[in-house]
DNA sequence: GACAATCTAGGTCGTTCGTCCTAGAGATAT
DNA sequence: ATATCTCTAGGACGAACGACCTAGATTGTC
């Protein structure tokens, strides 16, 4: 049997409740309601609003890392590396056509909040960007391999949003097999031929 | 001179408050005080925060349209016509970086609140979207026209979470020019052979 | 077994929220 | 001139917010 202390359950349940209902939305009430817990319990851990964002951002930065690391055990090669990325939209489809990507969302309202952990939240893309651009270093892409990553991320994000608003499955089967096929492209001509 | 009636003055701040700050952000005395009017009279034109809400989105969509006709006059022929689409990105870019896309970050919010608007904000998109498709099948794109639609419009959403994001201005002109470039190897390539 | 530290519960504070109401000012019509 | 309608102002409401406090329960330590 294994034990989670309280203050792990909160910053669980409070990273789930601010992906699908927001930041602003959720209030102390919401996530001790969740947690199952008193407000007075949940204040002794976490004394404002701020601290318990801080607390997700955290978790979010470390499972991050976490699933980034499985991947680059996963897969044989960069690229199968990468389609482990590109996968993401595939296996979290139903809950990014209903809230979208966690992430860019979160940055998203952030920046309209004008909110200090705007920069935070925007390091857990970083991670992307930085371990995509590794691995497009690795298949040779030289310096176009931080421009890839992030165009790829930019992608990754786009479909996130357009699936959120039109809710369409088949939109995200069609982009994420355009990916696939960006990428087969990339890796069969212009890393041999270094023009642009 | 010009008289702007109230309520449209009021419309045109909620609009802009509602973009920079969010909606669940932006109160009733937040608009009231950025017009300059009593919350009294401000009761008097819109009776609940949906109201307003739905008066903001009823703008963009009639903006939108109006956009897009303007659009349909300037360019000479559907390339152009997609590249005035584009060159949002750069016209706007300021605001982009620090609040994201009007209408994707609307779309994402409403998503989360599981509001009943959320449908009409996303049909500002697929304004975009019809007006896309219409551009790509006088190109020539066949059936493959919506999916481009989508494809160039997710691709837009992206960049600007991205940019609002990492607030890279940069980034912005490397996209826009991956825009340009795939709009004119599609145009040169693939409709010709009509291939995938 | 006594004591200290930690955890939990729930009440309370001041503020702000969306909403509603009344009253007066201004315009319009007969 | 009187009555009617629209516009404006600002107070008031109950509810919910983030934040804080006290007190009892639990746990750990010596």
């Amino acid at each position: 049997m294994i034990l989670i202390s309280t203050r792990d359950r909160i910053v669980e349940r409070a990273d789930t409740l601010f992906y699908e209902g927001g930041f602003e939305a959720t209030s102390f009430a919401d996530i001790a309601e969740a947690v199952g817990i008193s407000r007075g319990n949940f204040y002794h851990h976490f004394r404002t609003k701020d601290d318990i964002l801080d607390a997700v951002i955290d978790r979010r930065l470390e499972r991050t890392r976490g699933m980034l690391e499985g991947w680059q055990g996963e897969g044989a090669n960069p690229r199968e590396r990468i389609l482990s990325f590109i996968n993401m939209l595939i296996a979290n489809r139903t809950k990014i056509m209903a809230f979208g990507c966690p992430v860019g969302t979160l940055c998203s309202e952030l920046a309209k909040l004008d909110h200090a952990a705007h920069a935070r939240a925007t390091d857990i893309l970083g991670l992307f960007r930085d371990w995509l651009t590794a691995q497009f270093r690795t298949l040779g892409a030289g310096d176009r391999s931080e421009p890839l990553a992030l165009h790829l991320l930019s992608w990754s994000q786009g479909v996130a949003v357009m699936a959120a608003a039109f809710r369409d499955e088949a939109f995200i089967g069609n982009e994420v097999a355009g990916m696939e096929a960006w990428l087969v492209s990339l890796t069969e001509n212009s890393f041999k031929t270094k023009e642009h």
